[in-house]
DNA sequence: AAAAAAAACTGATAATTGTCATTATTATCA
DNA sequence: TGATAATAATGACAATTATCAGTTTTTTTT
């Protein structure tokens, strides 16, 4: 198990890779590391933190409450991330609800650090400031699939990017795996409306499952899915007209 | 007209106001004024940005072309809001288009000011990540309600937050006016929807309207339509009932 | 001011998506 | 391991939203 952040190879991916050897050393003596279970909470939504969290293993859902007390998950937080960076620089309450998609390690590091880091290394800051931009152009990106993507396509999509991001198991289950609840979270779509596409997908031989572990058998129409869900009716005149010969 | 920096009201607002003294020079002699008309492209996805623009008059919607041909409208800009610092600080393409929705001025601030400042000027930078982190809030926000809430919903959101933040004439009509093509991107439906939406919040006294021009008659009301759409319903079976009394 | 283009509007219709009620099935825990 | 709770699935239905085709109105251009 790594002890010194100096040897970490996960903060390489995020903006801790820009620290300095001196902050470094301060946060390896301060930070702490923390073992969570599936489902458990890192924050919530409108706590004050005092304090990162680098995600070193496992996954974890950011998600907002809304009024008809469903919860939109606004982005999957993946190995390398860290997380908690918007509400401490901005020292607000967090905005958005952490929660653990399975077995997760992250690293704590106080806020002090974080800070003096900040106001001292300019490289820091810099990174900092990417990741927050890249944050930013993916949130985009999700509005304006939200806007004009249909259900079907924010699917496809979703599975593909699951896929994609965290690979798949011997016998080619993704290795993610999330209750039909948290997809339609993902895509903003009622559970059962997300049952039933998944169903679709699956009788026309896009994917196939098991439980909660989902399988791609036809990632080329999965893509086309995504782009364009037009050659997938299942209530079209034409299909209709199939099912009625 | 403004010529220096150092005394502009509108910097106050956002980054800029955190520069100092000698950055503001530099930039006063660099920067560039510019005066655009409404409609007139401020920066076009997938462009490289050499500088950002700092908003002093007018507003502008930051939008993003849609494999359908459609535009959706990510955010709209508003007076002493600094926009392209993100693709500016990432050294890539912009991933949005800028276009003026009235008559608009501008200040253009080379892309070296921006950067040199950054390097140099621990508070610039600080203030920078504040305005991304606000920026990534409110993209949060957008896309839970674009997830969650029905387009009645959004639509009302709309147009109170336009009230809000844009003020009225003596007449009591909304300052900014905009087409409902532009309404029907921001709230993600379709043009015929959006106008149809609004015809109804007008038949049911909640606005009116002549043209692009919109007055709130019923403020609460659209209040309390933004956060439950239910005792409006239109289509449901009471009113349906009263129909055909 | 007339012509052309763009936007606003309307109706009809179909597709998409949500809701509610109910029953399997799976996961969790005492 | 059995009881309990949570999730998944299904059917029936209603509400929402999109699409298409057309007309009217407004805006822009010449």
């Amino acid at each position: 198990m790594v002890k010194q952040c100096e040897n970490c190879i996960i903060r390489k991916c995020n903006s801790l890779n820009a620290l300095n050897i001196h902050s470094l050393r301060n946060i390896s003596k301060s930070k702490q590391r923390i073992s969570i279970k599936k489902g458990e909470v890192i924050f919530d939504e409108g706590q004050k933190l005092n304090g990162v969290f680098c995600v070193s293993k496992g996954a974890a859902k950011l998600s907002k409450n809304c009024e008809n007390g469903k919860k939109q998950i606004i982005k999957i937080i993946t190995q390398g991330e860290v997380i908690g960076t918007r509400s401490l620089l901005s020292d607000e309450f967090t905005n958005l609800s952490a929660v653990a998609i399975n077995k997760m390690e992250l690293c704590y590091i106080p806020k002090k650090n974080i800070i003096d880091s900040v106001n001292s290394d300019t490289a820091f800051s810099k990174a900092i400031m990417s990741e927050l931009s890249s944050n930013l152009k993916i949130a985009n990106n999700t509005i304006v699939d939200l806007a004009q993507k249909s259900v079907v396509q924010r699917i496809a999509k979703l599975i593909l990017y699951l896929h994609h991001e965290f690979g798949t198991d011997k016998e080619g289950f993704i290795s993610l795996c999330m209750s039909r609840i948290d997809f339609a979270g993902i895509v903003g779509s009622a559970t059962e409306t997300c049952i039933r596409i998944m169903a679709m997908l699956n009788k026309n031989g896009f994917v196939s499952y098991s439980g909660k572990k989902i399988k791609i058998d036809d990632i080329k129409g999965l893509q086309q899915l995504e782009n364009n869900s037009s050659f997938f009716q299942p209530n079209s005149k034409e299909n209709k007209k199939q099912h009625s010969l």
